[in-house]
DNA sequence: TTGAAATACCCCTACATAGGGATAAATACC
DNA sequence: GGTATTTATCCCTATGTAGGGGTATTTCAA
């Protein structure tokens, strides 16, 4: 059978992904705190910093780590006056997400902050390295997919 | 100055880890869900069938993905009846967790579904590929390291 | 036009995560 | 013994994540 090995390996590589970003967050964490926005936060502002104002549901396909509940996410942008939302003129159903001027402004400050972070917890990783762990991780990523919910037996 | 290039390397390392992670956990979650359990309760329950029982503080250094909260997710094992607490008896301040015969039968059942369940996600990824890839995490993991919170001009 | 279906969004619940503060017990110091 | 500090745990708030269901609007079909 020799499932152990099999079952041992893949267990260690769930632990070297989920531990990787694990620490990835907690590393990075600090410094959105401190700029008052969170991970979830700065993905949204920065996606409508680089394509423009975009409606709710093109956001999602976009979005970073986040499914059904951008929701929340949007609701605390706006109480922040980050972001407003409007109605569509051509489909009353959609509303379009654009950055205020205090929105584009902490894009602005924060941007140069967010970069050098990400220099300082990657600055011990040479730079093939960093290219190497990319690909590999892009290669990773398309080639899991869904267990079947259930395997009627035949 | 060449900056620009340096930041969307590290963006794109970046975007792709948390792909990656994100990519897993939608995939294990529904077999979670078909269990009735959660990614954490799960850590916490094979770690206490793997180990024995421990205190929570040493549970927190063990635990995946969490930092403070593991409080949470205990209460839920306990609240299903998977986890039992009892006060140490050579500590007073410390709470001893272990599994209850039903913690011990949920394992058992749900190990091997879980693994089959990780073995059908990596399918498609070669033993050499996962080897590679757990090496190259490991080593990111490992190069990270916080920002400091401020950097005093000398 | 009317009804059915699809679409875009919103809300609700449960759970996890992060940080900070509170409490009780143990330990160190005097 | 008495006080201060550390340690182990718990609680609180805010946020994010996931799933499911509900509502308004649009589109499709008859």
């Amino acid at each position: 059978m020799k499932r152990n090995t099999h079952d041992r390996e893949n267990m260690a590589l769930v632990l070297a992904l989920l531990r990787s970003a694990q620490q990835f967050h907690r590393a990075i964490g600090p410094v959105f705190r401190a700029a008052g926005l969170t991970a979830s936060q700065w993905d949204v502002l920065e996606t409508l910093s680089n394509k423009g104002p975009m409606t709710v549901n093109a956001l999602l396909e976009r979005a970073l780590g986040t499914s059904g509940n951008l929701d929340v996410v949007i609701k605390n942008l706006i109480r922040s006056g980050l972001v407003e939302k409007t109605v569509s003129g051509t489909d009353r159903r959609s509303r379009v997400l654009s950055l205020t001027t205090e929105g584009r402004a902490k894009v602005e400050t924060f941007l140069p902050a967010h970069n050098a972070a990400l220099a300082e917890i990657f600055e011990g990783l040479p730079a093939d390295g960093k290219r190497q762990a990319i690909r590999m991780l892009n290669r990773l990523r398309r080639s899991m997919h869904h267990p079947r919910k259930d395997q009627p037996d035949e």
